[in-house]
RNA sequence: GGAGAGGUACCCGAGUGGCCAAAGGGGACAGACUGUAAAUCUGUUGGCGAUGCCUUCGGAGGUUCGAAUCCUCCCCUCUCCA
C-alpha cells in the first residue's frame, strides 16, 4: 500500500469533480496505513448494459488509480437494482433478467474490465446476492431510513414533480437500494459520475443509519458523448465503445470537434497536464496542425484497447480512405440475383435489401440528393447497369457497397 | 372517490370537420466548404418501381360524402380537492 498520504491524495484527486469529504478521506487513508487495512472501494454499475463505452472508462481509471495505491476494489454490478433501473424519467420497467443473463453480462464486463483492472486485485459483486434474502420488514425498515422531501431533493426527481411527469413509487427504492450496497460491503470510498452524487450521498446517510462510518464520495465529471453536447451514452449513439475494432475507433476519435479533442485528452488521455498545455501551445503557434493532435489522441486510445499495431493499421486505413479517397479493403458485398438485369438495376431495392438504408425510399432521397456514386461519379439515376466484374457503390460519407 | 388538464412523427410542440403525410424548433441524414473536423449555408426527414396509391395523430367503435379535429367506451399521465 501507498504510504505517502500526500501522494495517495493527489492521485486520487486527479480530474474528480468533487470529494465529500476530503478531511475524511485523509484520515480513513491515515488508519488504513496504520491498521494496514486498504481502503474497500466500491463503484457500481448497470447489469443490463454490459457494453462499456469511453465515458466509462473514466471512472475505471479511477478505479485503477486506487489498486495502483494498493487499494481494494469492488466492481458492483445491480442486477438487483436493474430491475428497478436508476430512474432516468424515460425508462420504463425493465423486464428482470434471468440469472444466465446476468452471468452472461458478468463474463461481458469482465472482459471488457481487466483490460484496465488487475483481475487479481478486482472484487465482482452482485448486489442481488444480498437484495434477493432480505425479508419485506427489513425492506421496510430501509426505506423508513430517508424521507420523501429529501428524495425530492435529487434533481431529477424534483424536475419531474415540477414539470408534472411521472414518478413511480419503485423509483424512490433506488437510490435507498445503492446506499444499503454500501451498507452491505462496508465501503470506504464510493465512486460515481457527477450524476450520481444524490445516490452516492444518500449511501452516506444509510450507512449511518446503520452504524457505519459513511463512505467517501468521489464524482468524476461525465464525458461528453462525440457530439460534444450530451453525456456519451449507449442509447443517444454518441458513443465509443471499447470492444469497437480499431478502425471505427479510431475513425469516431478522428470526427469530434477540436474543443472536445481537449475534453477527452484530459479525462481519457494518460498525458499530463502540462504535456495537454504544450500541445494546446503548439496548435496556437501553428506548429502542430489540430488533426495531428487528435491522431495522436486516437492512436493512444486505440491503442489502450487493441495494441500499439493495431493502433498504427487504424491511422493508415483511415489516411487511405478519407485523405486519398480510396476504398476500404472490408466493404459488404451484395450479389445481385442470377435471372436479374443487370444493364438495369433497381438501386433503390438493391441498398435497401443489403442494408445500407432502412427503406428504398430513403435510397431515392439519397440519390436525389446526389450521396451516392460510383468512382467519384455521383449517380443521379435509380437504374443502372452492372457489369459483370460489378461495382462499388459510395453512399454518403463512409458507407460502401460492393454490388456483384 | 370528485373536479379539471392532457396523450400528435425520433424528441419538443402547433393544428379543434376538407386547403393535413400534418406548421415551427431540436436531432438525424445528405450536399457545398473542410481536417471525415467544428461553425456556416442549402436540402431531406412514414411506406411503396410513385405527378399516384397505402398506412399514421393513445386504443376500440360510431357520426359524416369527408375525422388528428365531433360522439361513445376504454387505457395512460398530471393538477387540485377528499
Amino acid at each position: 500500500m501507498e504510504k505517502n498520504i500526500e501522494k495517495s491524495l493527489e492521485t486520487i484527486g486527479r480530474g474528480a469533480v468533487d470529494i465529500i469529504d476530503e478531511e475524511e478521506l485523509r484520515k480513513k487513508l491515515e488508519r488504513a496505513i496504520r491498521e494496514d487495512r486498504p481502503l474497500r472501494v466500491k463503484t457500481g454499475f448497470d447489469p443490463t448494459a454490459p457494453d462499456l463505452h469511453l465515458g466509462h472508462t473514466v471512472l475505471i481509471q479511477k478505479m485503477k488509480h486506487f489498486q495502483d495505491l494498493g487499494h481494494h476494489v469492488i466492481f458492483l454490478i445491480g442486477d438487483f437494482t436493474g430491475l428497478i433501473g436508476d430512474p432516468t424519467g424515460k425508462s420504463d420497467t425493465r423486464p428482470p433478467l434471468t440469472p444466465e443473463q446476468v452471468q452472461e453480462n458478468a463474463a461481458t464486463y469482465r472482459e471488457q474490465i481487466f483490460k484496465i483492472l488487475d483481475p487479481e486485485k478486482t472484487e465482482v459483486a452482485f448486489n442481488s446476492s444480498w437484495m434477493n434474502k432480505m425479508q419485506s420488514i427489513d425492506m421496510i425498515r430501509l426505506c423508513a431510513k430517508y424521507t420523501v422531501a429529501r428524495m425530492l431533493e435529487r434533481e431529477d426527481f424534483k424536475q419531474r414533480f415540477q414539470n408534472q411527469k411521472p414518478i413511480a413509487v419503485h423509483e424512490f427504492i433506488y437510490p435507498l437500494i445503492q446506499g444499503y450496497d454500501s451498507v452491505a460491503l462496508k465501503a470506504d470510498v464510493e465512486l460515481g459520475g457527477t450524476d450520481q452524487t444524490f445516490n452516492l450521498l444518500v449511501g452516506r446517510h444509510i450507512q449511518k443509519e446503520y452504524g457505519q462510518e459513511p463512505q467517501i464520495v468521489l464524482t468524476m465529471p461525465l464525458l461528453e458523448g462525440l457530439d460534444g453536447i450530451n453525456k456519451m451514452s449507449k442509447s443517444l449513439g454518441n458513443y465509443v465503445g471499447i470492444t469497437e475494432d480499431p478502425g471505427s475507433m479510431f475513425g469516431k476519435l478522428m470526427s469530434i470537434s477540436d474543443d472536445l479533442m481537449f475534453r477527452y485528452y484530459e479525462l481519457l488521455s494518460s498525458l499530463s497536464l502540462q504535456e495537454i498545455q504544450g500541445i494546446k501551445a503548439a496548435i496556437k503557434d501553428g506548429s502542430l496542425h489540430p488533426k495531428e493532435a487528435k491522431a495522436r489522441l486516437a492512436m493512444e486510445l486505440v491503442a489502450r484497447f487493441h495494441g500499439k499495431e493495431a493502433a498504427r493499421a487504424a491511422r493508415v486505413g483511415f489516411e487511405a480512405q478519407f485523405a486519398r479517397g480510396e476504398i476500404p479493403d472490408d466493404i459488404p458485398e451484395y450479389a445481385l440475383p442470377a435471372e436479374s438485369d443487370r444493364t438495369k438495376v433497381f438501386l433503390p431495392r438493391v441498398l435497401k435489401e443489403a442494408g445500407l438504408v432502412k427503406s428504398a425510399s430513403e435510397a431515392r432521397r439519397l440519390i436525389k440528393q446526389g450521396a451516392v456514386a460510383v468512382k467519384g461519379e455521383k449517380i443521379k439515376v435509380e437504374e443502372i447497369a452492372v457489369p459483370d466484374e460489378g461495382i462499388v457503390l459510395k453512399v454518403g460519407k463512409r458507407r460502401y457497397l460492393r454490388i456483384k
